[in-house]
DNA sequence: ATCGTTGCAAATGTTTTGCATGTCA
DNA sequence: TGACATGCAAAACATTTGCAACGAT
């Protein structure tokens, strides 16, 4: 347990947006933490194998990381402009997919679902 | 209407699996044809804006194309060793999902579903 | 002391861009 | 011809890796 994996940790906890290893070392750098960039992406590879950090990609092609608040097989709710993360449990989903996926003569199934949107508090916003 | 234009769709238009524009231009240059990469990029970025080609990121980070069967917005379904992809069209699962993100306060929804799995080809296979 | 972790710098791989050239209409 | 598409080479990124120095136990 080294001064890095705590601060890299520290930090992911203290962050419920999906953020970029890049930015996630920024950040570390400006709090005065010296962690090298590489040291972050294995962190946060370890974090994920654990299944304590959800990763994603974005848009742009970077990898996005947050921490896990439910433990088991979940999906996410986010905001597009904000960043505001929901999880989500849905049975229904998760038995439609391996039904429909079995139907189709498929085994092993496995699924991705993410909805987007923009939150009450960006819509009520000008912004 | 140039002949790398041509080229590039009538690829799309015999291949139905996701392909990178690396693969792509690697075969038209295979085929004999002569075009350049940026070219290929070009105009699966236009076909994508267009709605005629869909645009996934694989694992490994690339951005993979396919060209589209339905119009309208849909679902895949992808087999992970062969690649073989199904359209699925899943009016109950865009219900739910613009319901739930109403319930948690959200607008202007939009989501992304893709189902993965071994299709039977590959699983009857000693593959 | 030992062995895994760190972190720089360099390599990798994908995608984008600048710009001179070619080509369609 | 005149505007736009092309395509090379170089740039821009995110990420990974090699490896020597470091630090936790």
């Amino acid at each position: 347990m080294t001064r890095q994996k705590r601060a890299v940790a520290a930090l992911l906890a203290e962050t419920d947006q999906f953020t970029s290893a890049q930015e996630l070392h920024a950040r570390l750098r400006n709090a005065g933490e010296k962690v090298g960039l590489a040291t972050v992406y294995n962190q946060l590879g370890a974090l994920v194998d654990a299944g304590e950090v959800d990763s994603r990609r974005g848009e742009s092609g970077e990898t996005l990381y947050r921490r896990c608040d439910l433990v088991s097989h979940h999906h996410h709710l986010i905001c597009r402009h904000c960043g505001l993360t929901v999880e989500l449990s849905a049975p229904e989903v998760e038995t439609w997919a391996r039904e429909l996926g079995r139907r189709n003569g498929f085994n092993n199934l496995d699924h991705v679902l993410e909805i987007t949107g923009i939150c009450d508090r960006c819509s009520g916003d000008s912004q």
